[in-house]
DNA sequence: GTATTATCCTATCAAGTCAGTAGGAAATCG
DNA sequence: CGATTTCCTACTGACTTGATAGGATAATAC
């Protein structure tokens, strides 16, 4: 397993960020209700969005979040990294890993190095918008 | 991170097996000490490729592990499912989970399940001599 | 200005996974 | 027999996951 929930669930909140846009803010109290998901444990995820430029979001009454940008100008990759940290195949590739002095020699890093670039340009390719358009979705799958 | 060191290790061994088959079988030790992999960790790892039928095993003097194929018979795809049981890139899809009742519904299941068929054909199409064909091995990455 | 509503922040926790160790049983060869 | 090597089960410490708890902070309604 790569992506964990909280990644799925942040593709979900922002689906129904997406749907439920008024203008207003959405309260994640009615979010997570709708989705069924813990209050508190989103509560946990959004700073990740919000931080990354993808929410804004307002303390009090007539609080909550909302979309900064179109559903079509987010893409599933910006919300998956902001969330989940890292997408990286193998450890040895993460942002934290300490530089491995036998890369130069390593038979296996180019194939991970080959998948992780083709699941940058996987989730690149979709975004919101297009998720939003299922069940006509059958165009990103390959 | 989606790969473990049990497939990332296996492949390690498995391409130490190609390279060193003269036909006997091939003792773990010598293997783990030019990896530079534990021993006992690497015996616990050994069966699911052995009983996956990608390697035989003989006990006793002369013993050890030898690829039961050419190596351009073996894809990694074989390898890593075989060691890592699953690769699906969410819970709910792995072959243990329970069925999801919200299935047809899902936005974003053809999203996971676009990405596990990519990454079965990525995979698929790399096979042990091309990983041994390093460093001229750019043809799998995509 | 006070009550209400939300986000935001930190700490904690149970369950599970990962990476490896330990100790030995069983098989095979010389 | 005795050495070697696979094979099997149990265990362990560190880390991650998926939350929950309790409250601080900020904004609005009245």
């Amino acid at each position: 397993m790569m992506i964990s929930t909280r990644g799925r669930y942040a593709l979900r909140v922002m689906l129904d960020l997406a749907e439920h846009c008024n203008g207003n803010y959405v309260p994640m109290k009615e979010v997570a209700e709708r989705q069924d998901l813990s209050l508190k444990y989103m509560e946990r995820i959004m700073p990740a969005l919000k931080n990354g430029g993808c929410v804004e979001g307002q303390h009090g009454k007539n609080g909550g979040y909302r979309l900064s940008r179109a559903p079509e100008d987010y893409t599933v990759w910006e919300i998956l990294t902001l969330t989940e940290g890292d997408l990286s195949p193998v450890t040895c590739m993460e942002h934290t890993a300490a530089p491995c002095d036998k890369a130069a020699e390593c038979r296996t890093l180019p194939l991970w190095q080959g998948f992780y670039a083709m699941t940058e340009k996987y989730f690149e390719s979709v975004t919101l918008a297009d998720l939003l358009g299922y069940p006509a979705a059958d165009n990103y799958v390959i």
